[in-house]
DNA sequence: ACAAAATTAATAGTATTACTATCATATTAT
DNA sequence: ATAATATGATAGTAATACTATTAATTTTGT
């Protein structure tokens, strides 16, 4: 019986998912008005995705964005305050996204060790697929992330938009990363920094790939899931296993 | 006889060091003019670390600096192109003081975990301590490493930037890392991502410990340094002694 | 000591960025 | 039909990220 209404319950997330009813929750003072209110805020916002990922976030201006989506600067300006912003809009979406999917796979599975196993391969691999319902390009959000998500807290604001709830999505993220870790083993000492170390390292190590290949193993064969999850098992069950 | 030799040079290096005859060699192209070669360009790099920490990377200016030393914006161009290069050239120096450190403190030691576990202090600790003798103060470039670095090479130049060899001092020292890690399990399957994960996740540590507390286990009691001792040894040694 | 060379300072100027403000026009809701 | 709302067009400001030129100062070679 139980049974029966939990895979229900996934069936309709499922559909939600499907049906583009799911909407990532992203703090509302990042924006001025919600991107998804409106045709023009959801051009904003893929073809940010686009031009972000064609030109790097430090070039990219809202004049150059208004001039690819044919429209005006100061339209763009009705819906985000300035362009940092929008880089905390995107991240956090991705964030978002990525915790659906990490709540939506591991939902039903109740062995902790291959729980956090599915959890380090979702948050540690590479978006191969666009999701192709939405305006939102998952796989060029992914390599955003990688080259610009460091840019959106390595500010001087970051205490205060941290106090406002902008990193609020990835902190609940790498929370529940370190609550799997801890069911697999409660003696370890420093779960929450593996947390972090796993989420941050993988973009790392997927942009040393990518630039550095002298800086990391991970190639066509060693992915970023392979190194972390040996990484993370080495270190748990090893005073509890021995 | 050779153990006295070994000691000679010791000593020699530690004069230099203390004499300040230590000039980290810093690849040519990162500047125009070098440096260390006037008083003004000294105060260049002095002041923008102190600059650099007071306001962060991304509202210093060339500008603002030259007030800040009386001197011309236009003089500054003369040693540095841009803001990107000035970042490039101290973190830089950062990093080939720290592998000074690194080759000066495990070169006597013979034992390769006693080795390994002395270089990873060395590059997960916080700066605490200004040489004193040199216009650099390490403390604050330490900071502006944890707060800035990621943008040196998070950008669209980075390509061509590391085939110039701008990012040369930073891989020569991670790849000290990696064979010390080799020396201690030469079965591991990933030193080299496991050397530049302690490296890169050392600053991130260190930067939640400041800014995201809960994040990271990391506190006044536990280091990034206890995290990582623990977090290395776990994956080493794990196959070989079992 | 003095001329030549090199360095630094001062000033000005350009293109771009990161916005703000205003007003006109188009769309939609009642 | 009218009001409300969204978007577009234009203009304008202050700051940034430089380059160029010329003048003043310092260093160096003889």
């Amino acid at each position: 019986m139980i049974v029966i209404l939990l895979i229900l319950c996934q069936i309709v997330l499922l559909m939600k998912y499907i049906l583009q009813d799911l909407k990532v929750n992203i703090n509302n003072n990042i924006y001025l008005k919600d991107p998804e209110s409106s045709d023009l805020g959801k051009k904003i916002v893929e073809f940010s995705i686009l031009l972000i990922n064609d030109i790097g976030f430090d070039s990219f201006t809202f004049k150059k964005l208004g001039a690819k989506i044919g429209s005006n600067e100061s339209s763009i300006y009705r819906y985000f305050e300035n362009k940092h912003k929008l880089l905390l809009y995107l991240t956090s979406w991705y964030w978002g996204w990525l915790e659906y999917q990490l709540v939506f796979t591991t939902n039903s599975i109740s062995d902790a060790k291959e729980k956090l196993t599915k959890a380090i391969e979702i948050i540690t691999r590479a978006t191969k697929e666009d999701s192709a319902f939405s305006h939102i390009n998952e796989v060029l959000l992914n390599k955003i992330v990688i080259n610009e998500y460091s840019k959106s807290y390595l500010t001087k604001e970051v205490d205060n938009e941290n106090k406002e709830g902008y990193f609020s999505i990835y902190k609940r993220l790498i929370n529940r990363i370190k609550d799997m870790i801890i069911e697999v083993d409660n003696t370890y000492r420093y779960p929450t920094s593996l947390a972090s170390t796993v989420a941050e390292g993988a973009l790392h190590q997927h942009f040393l790939r990518d630039h550095f290949s002298s800086l990391t193993d991970c190639d066509d064969q060693i992915t970023p899931t392979t190194y972390f999850i040996d990484l993370v098992f080495n270190s748990l069950n090893h005073t509890t296993n021995g």
